[in-house]
DNA sequence: GTTAGCACTCTCATCGTATGAGTGCTAATG
DNA sequence: CATTAGCACTCATACGATGAGAGTGCTAAC
């Protein structure tokens, strides 16, 4: 394998773009003679041989076996995705479709990211997926108490995106809710509007302060603020359409299969993986064996941001095999990352 | 096929049994021979023959094809729960481990559930499934109204085993929060430790009453609780460990498979399915074809209910081919119910 | 640079055969 | 009369050989 792409003739690329071309759409190995013919008879297929050795050798293609076509390695995929392919937008009629279906949606946020998962798994016949916005970053509209026994304290919060979230909070002390009520309130007019994280901050601050003051119903507020706040969430992962990818031949294999299936359940992996998308401006593509972990070498995904307004709020997308079908997919994730940002920003507002 | 288990002798029974515990074991058609060895050689594998052939035109057994062992048909495995098997009692070691997973899950009634759900599944190697309470039947704790944007009230509900739910509600005049307040503060003190069901039943003859009257509060009050509680609500299933059945030799064809996981993914039958089991009394199992829906007859499922107290609040148990170690699973099921239900005694008292 | 021609490789489907597990039936046995 | 040995028969499965077909790589000619 050389690695030049400088090398790479306009010929080249027009090969490679129809090969790939060819794969996704049939999954089979391509030989030399389907290129000539997709090609208009203009070369013969023995010239097709000569450029399909040459992109062999840059390791662009690959045989499964001797004396079978080419199929596309990752590398290749990489370049055809990066400027090889030409992409396929949607039709009018399918954004308005995606529009209308958006507009359903008047409920809460998990039914947007319901929504959008959905939408992504049934139009692309892959696997849709969305990570929700990390509690941590998001501000908060309110804070509510909950007596739930005598040393339990159920903490619910609200952020401004309209997103609800609980969890049990344990107590050394009795406190009863009227008191709760009052804390809540409180911590409510101290951190509304403010993002997890600096809440966090805030509260180290009045702690130290406070010590030397003598408001206790204030004190007790802040240690049950803490604790409620004290854990770092991780992102939820919103994940639908896993039967559609039962269909695609390269995971006929029922033990491969499996392990497509248990990398899923693995959703703290997949959030690791996502994350990584969100650190990046714009678009993200990744491909096969560049997934870092071996479960996901075989997969690529294709993912794009969402904000409201000017915050990144999380990330959305598309897993499928790598044989996918990027053309069609990458408008796809990027007309829905822009509607579901469109949505979100006017809730906030 | 006749159909008389009055002609069921001692010997019948126990080839029967004999058989189903091997195949279980093995997956593989069960031949005379064998039966006749774990019969420690007391009968010759021509006298197993003639009662296996007896046992075929019960309806107990099947041949996969002429020239195979027998593997049992559902009604086979039906005789076999309901007066064959021996159960298998989870030792006392298994019982410690379990009731420890337990112990530590302190939190909110969500952790609870799927705790149950992966103990379930990982210990019956199988699917493990939860049918959570419905809302509709939960005495309330506490209600809260959010607002969201002009128009959208977020509202959240908290039900006195802990669970929160949350929905947005769009109004046609703007309510701000301070009056919110007030209304959730009205409604907390109509309806607190009333089911959802009764409290529709109560604001519909409020409304009734209050027409007359003119406070206006109370009335807004009446109609943002009307539209908050107004859809019914279905059950929410949690469920674990799907990847485990792909193993299961008689789903190897990958479109059975599909088949199978779309079926799991449809929440809604499945919650139907699990509903039938709410209405019995105690352990139910119900075994292939005996499900209604086609996608299922190829599964059993071993449920039991759970409660808080006296109040029957869902069912758990595991889901898996009709070949399932019945004997096992049984046992686990029964114990995991009751700890669950344990669990959820204590929280609500 | 392009192409025709050709030998070569390798997969896959097909077919016949052998194998072996297991049955059902019959007749002999205690 | 229940039990059993014996035996012919049935199928599924594995195996090996064979041949077709697709596609390659190389060489020599255009």
């Amino acid at each position: 394998m050389r690695g030049a792409p400088a090398e790479l003739t306009e010929r080249h690329r027009d090969v490679l773009r129809v090969i790939i071309q060819d794969y996704i759409a049939s999954a089979e190995p391509v030989g030399s003679r389907s290129v000539a013919r997709k090609y208009g008879f203009r070369l013969s297929p023995a010239t097709i041989r000569n450029v399909m050795a040459d992109l062999a050798e840059f390791g662009y293609l690959a045989q499964p076996h001797t004396s079978a076509g080419r199929i596309p390695t990752d590398r290749g995929y990489r370049i055809y995705v990066d400027s090889l392919m030409d992409q396929c937008p949607l039709t009018r009629a399918q954004e308005g479709m995606i529009e209308k279906r958006f507009c359903h949606v008047q409920g809460e946020v998990g039914d947007l990211m319901r929504e959008a998962t959905k939408l992504l798994s049934g139009l692309s016949r892959s696997v849709g997926v969305v990570l929700a916005p990390r509690v941590d970053q998001l501000a908060i509209r309110r804070i509510e108490f909950v007596q739930q026994s005598a040393e339990r304290i159920l903490v619910i919060l609200v952020t401004t995106s309209g997103q609800v979230h609980h969890k049990m909070v344990a107590l050394d002390e009795v406190i009863p809710q009227e008191a709760l009520n009052k804390m809540a309130r409180l911590l409510n007019a101290m951190v509304e509007g403010m993002s997890l994280s600096r809440v966090r901050q805030l509260l180290v601050k009045k702690m130290a302060e406070e010590k030397a003051m003598y408001d206790e119903l204030l004190r007790q507020a802040l240690t049950l603020g803490q604790k409620s706040f004290a854990e770092e969430t991780e992102g939820e992962v919103y994940i639908d359409g896993t039967t559609n990818i039962m269909h695609e031949p390269e995971f006929a294999d029922v033990e491969k299969m499996r392990a497509i299936f248990v990398a899923f359940e693995e959703t703290s992996k997949l959030v690791r993986i996502l994350d990584q998308c969100l650190g990046q401006q714009g678009l993200t593509i990744i491909i096969g064996s560049e997934n870092v972990l071996r479960e996901w070498q075989r997969l690529s995904l294709v993912m794009a941001p969402y904000y409201s307004g000017e915050q990144l709020l999380g990330t959305l997308g598309v897993i499928g095999p790598t044989r996918m079908d990027y053309d069609k997919i990458v408008p796809l994730v990027d007309f829905t990352a822009r509607l579901v940002s469109r949505s979100l920003t006017e809730v906030a507002s």
